[in-house]
DNA sequence: CTTCGAGTAGTCAAGTTTGATTAGTGGGGA
DNA sequence: TCCCCACTAATCAAACTTGACTACTCGAAG
């Protein structure tokens, strides 16, 4: 699962009807450029992509009204919005050890309904424990924990990970079920796009130590 | 940083001298496959790359002893041992909240000293400690943590995750101290390669959850 | 009035990743 | 003996990622 397209798909669903220029300024401003693969490349990349493959629809729009080449506007499909929730579901569900993938579906989770949600994340709790078992139980099948050295360290970490993940859901699971937050078909949603012309305040934001790099 | 070429390149440098397959075989003896991008075509591009870059010197050699194309070996030459230490030292200290680039630094860290382990990993908990502290006060410059609505989880799972990161390294810290494993320059090494014509017991190991999709 | 910088919008070549596919060898059963 | 399968070993096209680059407009400073 590339977290790219669950992130453009969403930018593009919140406007309604974005171009590619919005839909970076949208990521930039979730500072998804600090977590994930959100490189301008990328998104033009994946908005044509999903173009072609029917998720997105694109009209080619005249020249932009403030400078540059002309740009084209997307409008999400029919199928482009299921495999949008398809994506969603998943982000919320599956324990695959990519915080990227979480961080996105975390910021699209108010597009689904509290008790949606809340199943979703339970179901992950679950996925995290049914993981924490599998490993422990292969990684000691003759019962010496001590046979792997060092090599134990990195299960070590796994399940620490593991316990830490679970942990963390189990206290936003809380957090949702004591009415925090608004969502799907609760009122007045929380904005979470710039509007055209509004100015991004974390366009320098966060430094994350990935730009160390 | 890629986490590939650390993996290859500590693979070939515990064999001496590896062909291609060796390689695979032993990443995926490591689990790699499960935690990292370490898919044939990566591993055989990763060593054409290097092998091109100078890291890695190729040697043609005649057709298979069984069956399958020719086979090339490898060997790490003395840029590629000094890129090895370079990136093994980065893994152990930068924290960029990828979880594989850790997971390999830990299974090739008995080739440093144990202070020098030590020393790194410190580092990294320095590292941590300051990446949580400029998140914390940058996404709450108002001094209002409500602004962000749901949004706010975002930075509640980033703190979460780096608590726990910065905790389970503490942990490691302590078991180094305590003096387990056995680290370079203390005597016979933990070996962690396949010998020639060995089993591999985990080819079909641990089922991860990314196996899933 | 022209030059510079900042902002807008997107393209592109180079590099990387994916995983299906190719291709050779040896062994077991009909 | 012959065919099929499993294993060994590597290649390849397609997709994706990177981030530098192009190209255009507007406003302000010189």
């Amino acid at each position: 699962m590339s977290v790219i397209r669950l992130l453009v798909l969403g930018a593009v669903r919140q406007h309604g009807r974005a171009h590619g220029y919005q839909v970076r300024n949208d990521l930039e401003y979730w500072g998804a450029h600090e977590w994930s693969n959100a490189q301008p490349g990328s998104i033009y990349h994946a908005l044509k992509q999903m173009a072609k493959q029917g998720l997105l629809h694109a009209h080619e729009v005249a020249p932009s009204t403030a400078g540059g080449p002309p740009r084209t506007e997307y409008e999400i499909t029919d199928k482009g919005a299921e495999e949008y929730f398809r994506l969603l579901r998943e982000s919320l569900t599956a324990y695959d050890q990519k915080p990227d993938v979480l961080s996105a579906g975390l910021g699209f989770m108010v597009d689904l309904s509290r008790a949606e949600v809340l199943a979703l994340l339970r179901e992950r709790v679950t996925a995290i424990e049914t993981w924490r078992e599998t490993v422990t139980t292969s990684y000691t099948p003759g019962g010496d924990p001590g046979q792997f050295g060092h090599i134990g360290e990195l299960m070590n970490l796994w399940v620490h990970s593991a316990d830490s993940g679970a942990e963390w859901t189990r206290g936003l699971i809380d957090r949702i079920q004591g009415g925090a937050y608004v969502f799907a078909g609760e009122g007045e949603p929380f904005v979470g796009v710039l509007g055209e012309g509004e100015e991004n305040p974390y366009a320098t934001g966060v430094r994350h130590p990935r730009d160390d790099h």
